[in-house]
RNA sequence: GGCGGCGUAGCCAAGUGGCUAAGGCAGUGGUCUGCAAAACCAUUAUUCAGCGGUUCAAAUCCGCUCGCCGCCUCCA
């Protein structure tokens, strides 16, 4: 079996090799430092972590890049309103950027270069590009001449004349082409500025990706991501800068994820409905986001919702629950029980992987690959159910080892990684802090009403239970006549 | 206007021509219980926006219609 990917570039999915024998070259576009990442960022993050451990659990070497974005016009801007420099912006927000992916969970790529550390590489490229003549020096800025690059417009689709037709360029005279698009630019006064051939100025945003794509992967590399947006013009300037300057071909696969959307409509900055990681952490557990976001394929579209929110926190404490209820089992059982576990349930069990490393092999259908996991924990809950007093020793094998492999498998996704137990455990205690009532009054309610169930006042006992439930406490008559509660969650 | 995508049960969502259209949430029924709750189990689409075509066979391929979304300007 092998990974298939949907690459961007061909419109298909394409079985995967990559180009070094066992050894993925990945990079993937990261954030322009100068605000706090909404959740969209989150779902770019996590589906390349999701990617990335995936293809490590396959066997493969992946060195994987993602660079952050610390120069350009976004930051220079919100740092004058700021009245701070643009290297202090970019750093805060560089920042807040790990603690984020910290409380994601999400694993630290291999390297995560900076545009303004690979400066001399950035103008090394620009001037390849004006040597070769693929780029025009006017008054300090040089630009991209995309009519000289035959293939440009084949990442997204488009040919220059249609473009133009489109007439939502804002017209530079100092352009030869309205398509063109700046590599340098010269600053004005109170930017910052580096040195260059063309007079002091700051790289443009695309040669960046290009540039450092080069010095840490190589002229070809095997991915690149990003999200859908990127695609034009972001990755058609990046393939045209860097075929350009290589003569080579630069990406072999190109994987752009789907947006998050808030009522059908894209999450953005510039529309204003977005949520940020952290206003979402603050309500949310990172693994209900990480859950939400694998529920559904990576290049669909994602709707954000509070209902989707619990929606997916009730289905990942099922997944625990089932892993608690098996933690909670004997270790060993009675070698001469008979087994509870029927044959199909079993092999159900045994196909779990495969089954999952299908899905995942079909271009990363987490999706598919969590309704497999659910399949599972199904028949593990029959099995559990139906447990004699003494259960068999094959039974309660297969239970934990079933459990162990469910663990390791939504481990790629970041999921489950939580002690079961632990996990229901806490979030009963974080409930139990909001309430309105102590465990002393709990109790105290809880001996009044076996009173009156001993005197059979079974309008009094509901009452009570009634009260308790009314403060999130539910409780369990227990078959030896004893009550129990818990925090409901 | 150009290019691309989507439309599957009450909601979310998988489904790369052919076994009973995964799975989750909600609902309903049941096991348990004095009654409950929790947990668990069962159940919920003769049908995949609509129409037509290709095929022995279509949710899946092709065409048209309707609806929604994205990119073409910074964007994950």
């Amino acid at each position: 079996m092998t990974v298939s990917i949907y690459n961007t570039k061909s419109g298909k999915k394409e079985p995967f090799s990559p180009l070094e024998k066992d050894h993925i070259k990945l990079y993937v576009c990261g954030i322009t430092a100068y605000d706090y990442c909404h959740i969209g960022h989150a779902r770019s993050t996590l589906v390349f972590d999701m990617i990335v451990r995936y293809l490590r659990y396959r066997g493969f070497k992946v060195t994987y890049i993602r660079n952050f974005t610390d120069i350009d016009d976004k930051i220079i801007k919100r740092a004058q309103e700021q009245h701070t420099t643009t290297e202090e912006l970019a750093n805060r927000f560089i920042k807040a950027f790990r603690e984020d992916m910290e409380s994601l969970g999400n694993e630290p790529p291999t390297l995560e270069p900076k545009a303004t550390e690979n400066i001399p590489e950035i103008i090394a490229i620009i001037q390849e590009l004006i040597t070769k003549g693929f780029a025009y020096e006017v008054e300090g800025d040089v630009y991209f001449k995309v009519n000289r690059f035959a293939n440009y417009g084949s990442l997204s689709g488009r040919n220059l004349e249609d473009m133009l037709a489109g007439a939502r360029i804002s017209i530079n005279e100092q352009k030869q082409n309205p398509m063109d698009f700046a590599l340098w630019k010269a600053s004005k006064p109170g930017e910052p500025v580096w040195g260059s051939p063309w007079g002091a100025g700051r790289p443009g945003w695309h040669i960046e990706c290009s540039a450092m794509s080069r010095k840490f992967l190589g002229d070809t590399f095997d991915i690149h991501g990003g999200g859908k947006d990127l695609i034009f013009p972001h990755h058609e300037n990046e393939i045209a800068q860097s075929e350009a300057s290589s003569g080579k071909p630069f990406v072999a696969t190109w994987i752009h994820h789907g947006f998050v959307t808030i009522k059908d409509e894209k999450m953005s900055k510039s529309l204003g409905n977005f949520l940020t990681i952290r206003e979402i952490l603050e309500k949310y557990p990172a693994e209900v986001l990480r859950f939400f976001v694998f529920s559904t394929h990576y290049r669909t579209p994602l709707d954000f919702s509070e209902t989707a929110m619990k929606d997916a926190e009730t289905g990942l404490d099922r997944l625990y629950t089932c892993l608690a209820e098996i933690a909670k089992l004997p270790v060993h059982g009675d070698p001469n029980q008979s087994p509870a576990a029927g044959k199909k349930n079993v092999s159900k069990i045994n196909s779990l992987v495969d089954r999952f490393v299908k899905a995942m092999d079909n271009d990363f259908n987490s999706a598919q690959a969590l309704g497999h996991i659910f399949e599972v924990v199904k028949v593990l809950n029959t099995i559990r159910q139906s447990l004699p007093a003494s259960p068999a020793e094959s039974d309660l094998a297969l239970l934990h080892a079933s459990a162990k492999s469910i663990r390791e498998l939504a481990g790629i996704m970041g999921l489950l990684q939580q002690e079961p137990v632990a996990y229901i455990k806490d979030k009963q205690e974080k409930t139990m802090g909001l309430l309105d009532i102590d465990q002393a009054a709990i109790e105290s309610l809880i001996s009044d009403r076996k009173i009156a169930r001993e005197q059979k006042n079974w309008t009094r006992a509901d009452e009570i239970r009634d009260i308790l439930l009314n403060h999130q406490i539910e409780i369990k008559d227990e078959a030896d006549g004893s009550t129990s509660w818990q925090v409901k969650i």
